[in-house]
DNA sequence: CATGAATGAGATTTCATTCAT
DNA sequence: AATGAATGAAATCTCATTCAT
């Protein structure tokens, strides 16, 4: 990615360009946001952007990138050591409501990939469907959970992670309510059909 | 939205730019999307799309509530008659996939809109949610499902079909695989957890 | 200038667009003011303007000349039979204060002209001055006034009416106060100079 | 107004831009004139325009500011020294001839004033009158001019300058004649009344 | 006589990127 | 390494005018 600074003021002002370029892709969105806004936010001249990074779709990539390493890293931490698939289910959902509580920007900026470049918008999706699968797969070999394709079923949690940390972090102004993670888990562990028993 | 055209003529070049929009939107997003893309799509004048529309915002909010309101009508033609509440999720989600790939433009559309106009965007999203919610909680009065918080699996059930669209319907190129289709509503049914007789 | 209308309906419309053009150039001046805000005043169609004036200059030069021609006469009758021609100075200016109170519009109206048809412009000025300057002339064959130049003094009383104007009639709110009237005549009769009895 | 250039490249631009300005609005009037315009005679890009200035309302309030004060300058300039107040007043209208037979697109670029920033054709004329009023105040005091109203009086000479200025410098060729700028001052002597020795 | 639709030229403004210093 | 100046393409929007009905 572009030029590494050699020297220790160089890493300062490219780490810099970077927190600006997340704060400005979050507010305003890839196609609004400006190079200007960046290097003003990071407090370096214009020109300055160009000798850290080829354009404004690298540094987006790599943000992205950068981004979506931390999350999986958030979340492997959080569940490691977790051998029952359900409570680990539960650590990775607060989790990553934790993270994008504090990357709000997260949203739009993986959101906007997909009209910036389509390829690392998927690589995205796809990296972190890898690592579910391979949990789910474990768990089901041993036993733990029950599905035919666990592929479907990590979209699935996917898209309710996505969901519920869009209509609760997101537009909310606090963490995720103990109710509405109690719930999610319950449908996680047993679906709609009535148990007796169930949560 | 603006001022509707009162002959036939007008009516008719007026909805040639909301499906030209509608394409254009969806295949480079709002931002990248401009006026003379939308023309030349519609074969007509630039200056012809501000006899319609004031301006690029509004005719994407149009287009929005346009495509809300047919998904709805859609879904709802597709579960009409339908009393057992899993039916009627298989049903669903079916016509939702169907749906959205005739309208594949739609996702990117509604996706951009955190973008452009972010009352709309919420609005599209709490709408759907709020019938979806109401057919929950008259099946949980039924004993049909069990929840403890049906807004919270409203939003689950949401992002699961999300999701899935987006993987099968969007990336895929035909319709959605029985197999997703099987364990998506295995695992909306029973979740992850054993059950004896779970499919 | 154009088509001049043969029925009693279309003589309406001609007044009512001349009327509106008077509103909205007075308002926005002539490169602001738009053929769709002269008609939407009017309460016509945009292309009814075109039965009546060929073009946005046409209908402004007929303005113009309408004002000039209106002002002009408005004068001749305050002045009309005083022989005294100081007298006929103090019914002019008051006259002229008169009209342009009633038509605020004008002051725009003719320094807009100056960019938009310099010929017209000149003509509106001209055609004073040379009325002025018969005036003036007559008067100073009567011994009643004293000037080597007719031609200069009556573009310097022009000069006067019109600053005077602008700062008390335009930018006041009621009619020109009458300490500034006396001084001004005062200022017309006897110069700067003092003299024993000048007021 | 807006960044100043901190290079002497910069500032180079900048008064190109300044001087262009000048002489396009003088030329074509505020709203016909167009950055491109301005930009092409200043031999820039168009973009580089907006380096310098944030609009075309700014750069024009500048010049008026600028040529404001400038004129001020000169007069004053010219009239230092003369203590009496009728030499003052013919070194002073030779001054302002003079001046604006080198800025014609003054005239112009002031009288559009109206139409882009009213508070700022008022601030022209205003301050100009205030400066006016002072001296005509003072001379008053020394017994040398007689009025009763000076501002009335002030405006009054400057609505002679200006109609004097546009007929025989914006509309002439050469500098004013003699006989018109005797004639004028005979009349700002003693007006139109008839006296023994008037010029 | 009147209308609404259509046109296309032109204006302002933004912005990623390059370059000389 | 850093900067400020310069560029030019592209985007949105306005508007006088023409035309078919």
């Amino acid at each position: 990615m572009s030029t590494l600074p050699s020297t220790a003021r160089g890493r300062r002002t490219r780490r810099a360009l970077l927190d600006a370029a997340e704060a400005e892709f979050g507010e305003s969105g890839f196609d609004r946001a400006s190079i200007v806004g960046i290097t003003r936010r990071a407090e370096v001249s214009q020109g300055t952007f160009y000798t850290y990074f080829p354009s404004k779709d690298a540094i987006f990539a790599e943000l992205v990138r950068a981004l979506s390493q931390r999350l999986r890293e958030h979340l492997a931490a959080a569940i490691s050591g977790i051998d029952d698939r359900l409570s680990a289910e539960r650590a990775g959902f607060r989790a990553f409501f934790e993270f994008i509580g504090e990357h709000r920007d997260m949203y739009r900026i993986v959101r906007n990939a997909e009209f910036v470049d389509e390829a690392l918008y998927r690589w995205y999706y796809d990296t972190f469907a890898k690592g579910y699968v391979e949990g789910l797969t474990a768990a089901r070999k041993d036993g733990q959970i029950d599905t035919s394709h666990p592929e479907t079923v990590a979209w699935c949690l996917m898209g309710i992670a996505d969901f519920l940390g869009m209509r609760w972090v997101l537009w909310g102004d606090g963490p995720v309510p103990d109710e509405v993670l109690d719930a999610a888990l319950a449908f996680v562990r047993t679906g709609l059909a009535p148990h007796p028993g169930a949560s």
